[in-house]
DNA sequence: GTATATTCTGTCAACCAGTGGCATTTTATG
DNA sequence: CATAAAATGCCACTGGTTGACAGAATATAC
């Protein structure tokens, strides 16, 4: 079979074998091409017939990576949670969990492959700027899944059930808020210094923002509350 | 037109004109009809061609009436936040914010039509016990969205834009989880004094579970965090 | 290298949610 | 009663999603 040679953003993961290579690879592929696809034409104007016929793939081996249109567009995100959940599973627990959390978030951003900023931005610019809100509301259903996988993982870790502490909900809504805040003033090219930063300056640049966002947790929360 | 006669669950706003009352009888139809199916045979497993069917009007009119299959299944549910949101708007700020929301959340529960508690009831069962998590998954965007909007009419009234202060964010967090938690220990029959009650005890039952749900905050907010 | 088992892929058909357009009916208004 | 406005029905059509099965590619054993 041909008509899909490897490119610059062809995984190469030369220890796999033949068959994980050329999966990674269709897999990669089909996300590319979506977004290529829905940054020209927008989400929901594009259809995946289309996307196959770019990808030169049937349709049917579309839903065998993807559960849903809506998936191929936030697979770099669901990447990242996959790789943070990991990280946080495997990191021993020391010093405070909002530090650890923060630093488990950081190490696993810093661990997504070569192209992962990239594609990763392109993506939240996709689902942010388009017009309709059915990628947002799936992007933010990921991240709640993902948040309470989270805690749940944590909490196995300290033998605590999280999902019925208040006390790690909250930890992992802190998280999840300084992830959100953080990423979108990347995208956004807000924030310290974004000024001289052009485009929107990269992995290292995503890393301060999200950084800046949990600095900010703590001056936030002691601000008086007493309207 | 016939085949849809006055029952026990036609709202009776007899002042409302005609054409209105025959609305309100169509969606609560729909909704109704809507539960009984999803209830007999799952919610995946039934068509919109057999609700449309059995209530007796054409596809096209059902989405006049609401936006998706999911939106009919928490229909009271949606209700239920409108009024929140309605009864914030129009209620006086006074004391803690907290408390404020308690009893806004409690009058807007007690507005509810007559046969609102029941509908609710049956339709929290079959979206926490069905099958797939479509039903879940959509619910929880609704009480997401609600939340948004809540801390923004709340924001609005005291001058205070909700969206960016992370008290208020926090305070919505409150809030919804307290909804959540009170709503499920209520379908699943837990709660002070819950063997007492045969079934599920009515919308006074909702109201205690909520409440006690609100009195666990600041209990399980002191706990120490020494982790 | 060949044979065989395993896994991946394409083809085809079907299902069903959701939409646009337009004619028809129903309700409101004077 | 006449006319305007709004609601409904009908119909065809798109497009996402799934199941079944056959064929192709890859892995494994000899």
């Amino acid at each position: 079979m041909c008509g899909m040679e490897p490119n610059a953003s062809t995984p190469d993961n030369r220890r796999l074998p033949l068959r994980e290579r050329k999966k990674l690879r269709t897999r990669r592929a089909l996300a590319d091409t979506a977004l290529e696809l829905f940054a020209e034409k927008g989400f929901a104007a594009t259809t995946l017939d289309e996307l196959v016929d770019r990808v030169d793939v049937s349709k049917r081996t579309f839903f065998r990576y993807f559960a849903s249109k809506e998936d191929v567009a936030i697979a770099t995100e669901a990447e990242f949670w996959e790789a943070y959940i990991d990280e946080v599973r495997d990191r021993d627990v020391q010093g405070r969990l909002l530090a650890f959390l923060r630093e488990a978030l950081l190490a696993s951003l810093r661990s997504m492959d070569a192209e992962w900023d990239r594609r990763f931005f392109q993506a939240r610019r996709i689902v942010a700027y388009a017009g309709s809100s059915v990628l947002y509301d799936h992007s933010e259903l990921a991240s709640l899944r993902a948040q309470r996988q989270l805690i749940g993982v944590l909490g196995d870790k300290i033998g605590i059930d999280g999902r019925e502490d208040v006390r790690f909900r909250m930890l992992g809504e802190f998280v999840l808020g300084a992830w959100r805040c953080g990423a979108s003033n990347w995208v956004a090219g807000r924030g310290a210094g974004a000024q001289g930063i052009r485009g929107h300056g990269g992995r290292d640049t995503l890393m301060r923002r999200v950084e800046e966002a949990f600095d900010a947790i703590p001056e936030t929360l002691s601000l008086t509350a007493d309207e």
